[in-house]
DNA sequence: AAAATGCAGTTAATCGATTAACTATAAAGC
DNA sequence: GCTTTATAGTTAATCGATTAACTGCATTTT
C-alpha cells in the first residue's frame, strides 16, 4: 500500500541497506548512488516508518513533559512559559514532545516508568515536583534521562534546572527594605514545593540582615494562584483591622495587629491576587501597601498593575532543561545536573520605587535594576 | 536484557501468541492460563515494546495537537484551556498527546502530513486555524483523522468543533443594547481567524435588529491579545478627544467623534486591555464605558475587573474535539463533523448591569443570565 | 608480485510484538 | 457412531526498518 524502503531499493536496483545508508547520510555510498536513491525517494513520496525505525534503533526521538495535575494546568502562565521553552528547543532538535500530567493514576501505576520501559520516550522533563512526589526516587536507580524543572526534591539525588529562588526572595525583600519598609508581610506558595521554602529563606535572610525580626502573624499561606493570594491578603487585612465587616468570637478577640507597609508574594499570581484584595479594601498600591511578586509572568507587565517582581526567565529555564536532557540522552552521559539560573529584580510600579520620592524613613530610594548575583551552591 | 513477550511465553510454557492474546484479553484463553500468564508478567516486570506493537498493529495510540506558532503560545489562556480539555479526554482513553506548533517549517515542509505518513500519530487536532492555513487542503484528499478546534476555514471541507461565535457576538451586543447603549464600539481580533469575522457578524446583527447603524469609526482592529486590545482602545479614545496629549497633523485634523458608551471586545484578553486603557484615561468602567468580552477565560473572573463576557467552555470544546477525533480513528468512520457549541452570557461587573440602576434611556435593566440559544446552522 | 588498504556496496540477522490460519481435544447433536 | 461445534490453544508469517559482518574489486604499499 504505502511505499516502503524495500520498494525504493527495488526501483533503484540496490539493496535495502543501501537505501537506509543513504537516508542516514553514510559515507559508504557513492555520490551517484545517493543522488539516484534520493530522487526516487522524493518522487515516490516515501516516508520511513517510525515504528520500524524505533524497533530497530531502540530510540524514539521523543521526550515526555510531565506537569502537575492541577485542573486546567495549561492555562497557568508559569507552566505555559516553561512548555514554550521546552518545545522550541526540542523541535529544533527533532525531538517530539509528549505531554503528561502527574495524575493520581500516573503516579500510582508508575506510568512514568512505563513510558521508559515500553520505550515510548527517550527522556523525561518533570515540571514542578513537590515533596509529595517521593516516588521519583525510582529514577535514582535505573539510568533514565530525567530532569526536574522549576523545582526539586532535596532528599533525592536527581537532576534539576531551577531559578535561584533563595536569591530571588532575598532581592525582593531587600528591595522593600531599601525602600524604607520595616514591616513586610510574606505570602507563600505551598511549602510542598521546595522553591516556596527557598523563597521564604531568602525573605528571612534579608530581614535578618536588616535586623528585622520575623513576625509569623504576617506570614500567610496560599497556593501559587490568584485566588488563594487574594484570600491570604484578605485574611491579613482582616487581622490588621482594615476590614469593616469583622467576625465575632475567636477571630475578633485576637486583637488587631499593625498593618504591614509592604508584601512580598511568593509568585506573581499571588501578588496579583493580593493587589486585588488591597484595592478592594480601598487601600492604595503602593502608597498604603507596596507589593513585590516573583516569576515575571507576561501578565505582570500587561495588566493594570505593572508589578514589581523577580525575573528568572521561565522560558529559558525550560529551554536549558531540554537542552541538558537531550545532551544526557545522546551522550548517554549520566552526569547529574543541578543548574540554578540567575534572577534579577524588575522594578515597576507596585513597589513604589519608581516614584522617586522620599520613603517614610526619609532617605532616598535606591533602585536596584540589576543587582550582582552570587550563584548559590546547590543544596546537595 | 529487558524482559520480552517471548520470555514470558517460555517461562509459562506457552506460545507467544497465547501471551499476546492474554494481554489483549481474548476469550480464546482459559481462565487458568490467563491467571498464570498474568502472574508471571507481573513478577517479571514485563512491559510490551510499543514500537513493536505499533509496527504490527499499524496504529500508534497517539494524537497530535497543533497550536499556532505565536511566541509563548502556551502561556495564552485560551490555548491552555483547549489543551487541558484535550489532554484529559485523551489520557482517559489511553491516547498519548504529541505537541506541535504550526511553525513556518511545519507548514512548508508539510510536517503535518509527515506525522501521518511516518505513522507517528493516528489523528490530529488543529487549534486556531486561520485563512493563512490554506495548505490544510491536503487533509481533504487522503483520509486522515483531522479536526479543527476553535476555528475553521470556510473554503475547506474539513471537520471542526467551535464555539457559536455569531450568537456570542450577538448576545454580547444585544446585552449592551438592552442596557440602553446605542453607541457600541467593537474591537476585533485578526479577521484571518474566521471566528473573529463571525463575532463581528453577531455584533452587526444585534445592531441591525435594534436599528442602530454600523459606524466604522468605532470598529477597531486588534490581535486577540491584551496589548493590542489596549492599543486599539487608546486609539479610539484618542479619536474621541479623551486624550489630552493629542497628535498634530493628519490624526488631529480628522476631528473628534462622539465617544461610545460601551465596547464589545472580540475576546477577553482584548477586553482586559481595553479596560486598562479606559482606566488609564481616568474614565470609569462601566460608568463611562461599559465593556463586554468573550471566551470567559479564568482570568476574567479572578482579576480586578470581573469581566462580563460570553462563555462557551473552551475546555469542553477541546474535550469534544478530542472525543470526536478518537471516534473517527476507532470507527474509521470518516464522517465529517461540524460542531458548534452553545454560548451563554455571563454577566459580571464591567457591563454595569448588576448595578440594577436605571440606564440613561430611563428604563429598567433586564439581566439576561442564560438566554435561550437557537443553535445556528453551520456555514457550509 | 604479494599483501594491505579503501571503496562501494550486499547479505541476512535482528528488533518484539500481532494475528490469520491451523490443530488437537472434548463435548454436543442427531 | 459419526459429524458438528466449541474450546484452547499453536505455528509461522508479518509489520519495515537498521546494521554487523561480509564481499568483490581497485588501488596503493612494500
Amino acid at each position: 500500500m504505502t511505499v516502503k524502503l524495500s520498494d525504493i531499493a527495488k526501483q533503484c536496483g540496490v539493496s535495502t541497506a543501501t537505501v537506509s545508508l543513504v537516508l542516514s547520510g553514510s559515507s559508504r555510498i557513492s555520490r551517484a548512488t545517493k543522488r539516484r536513491v534520493l530522487r526516487v525517494i522524493k518522487q515516490s513520496g516515501y516516508y520511513p516508518n517510525i515504528a520500524a525505525r524505533m524497533l530497530s534503533t531502540n530510540n524514539t526521538k521523543a521526550l515526555c513533559v510531565v506537569v502537575p495535575h492541577i485542573s486546567h494546568i495549561f492555562s497557568n502562565p508559569f507552566f505555559g512559559e516553561v512548555l514554550s521553552g521546552i518545545y522550541d528547543y526540542a523541535s529544533k532538535n527533532d525531538y517530539k514532545i509528549l505531554l503528561e500530567a502527574a495524575t493520581y493514576e500516573f503516579c500510582f501505576y508508575k506510568k512514568y516508568l512505563q513510558l521508559f520501559k515500553e520505550r515510548t520516550i527517550d527522556g523525561m522533563l518533570y515540571v514542578g515536583s513537590t515533596l509529595d512526589d517521593a516516588y521519583l526516587i525510582d529514577f535514582e536507580k535505573d539510568n533514565m534521562p530525567f530532569i526536574q524543572v522549576g523545582s526539586y526534591i532535596p532528599e533525592l539525588n536527581l537532576s534539576y534546572v531551577i531559578g535561584d529562588n533563595l536569591t530571588g526572595g532575598y532581592l525582593a525583600t531587600r528591595h522593600l527594605i531599601e525602600l524604607g519598609h520595616r514591616r513586610i508581610a510574606f505570602i507563600t506558595g505551598n511549602f510542598k514545593v521546595v522553591s516556596a521554602q527557598d523563597r521564604f529563606m531568602g525573605y528571612k535572610k534579608a530581614l535578618r540582615e536588616a535586623g528585622i525580626p520575623v513576625d509569623k502573624s504576617i506570614i500567610l499561606k496560599a497556593d501559587f494562584d490568584e485566588k488563594t493570594g487574594y484570600q491570604a491578603m484578605c485574611k491579613l487585612l482582616e487581622r490588621c483591622g482594615d476590614v469593616t465587616i469583622r467576625r465575632f468570637g475567636k477571630e475578633a478577640s485576637r486583637g488587631v495587629i499593625a498593618r504591614p507597609t509592604a508584601v512580598f508574594a511568593g509568585n506573581d499570581l499571588m501578588a496579583l491576587g493580593a493587589i486585588r484584595a488591597v484595592e478592594e479594601k480601598k487601600l492604595k498600591v503602593p502608597d498604603d501597601i507596596a507589593v513585590v511578586g516573583m516569576d515575571n509572568i507576561r501578565m505582570s507587565a500587561a495588566g493594570d498593575s505593572m508589578l514589581t517582581t523577580v525575573e528568572y526567565n521561565i522560558y529559558q529555564m525550560g529551554k536549558v532543561a531540554c537542552e541538558e536532557l537531550i545532551k544526557q540522552i545522546e551522550d548517554s552521559a549520566d552526569g547529574q545536573i543541578k543548574e540554578i539560573l540567575p534572577v534579577k529584580l524588575v522594578v515597576r510600579e507596585t513597589c513604589g520605587a519608581n516614584r522617586r520620592r522620599l520613603s517614610k524613613g526619609g532617605y532616598v530610594v535606591k533602585v536596584i535594576k540589576n543587582p550582582s548575583i552570587n550563584p548559590p551552591v546547590p543544596n546537595n
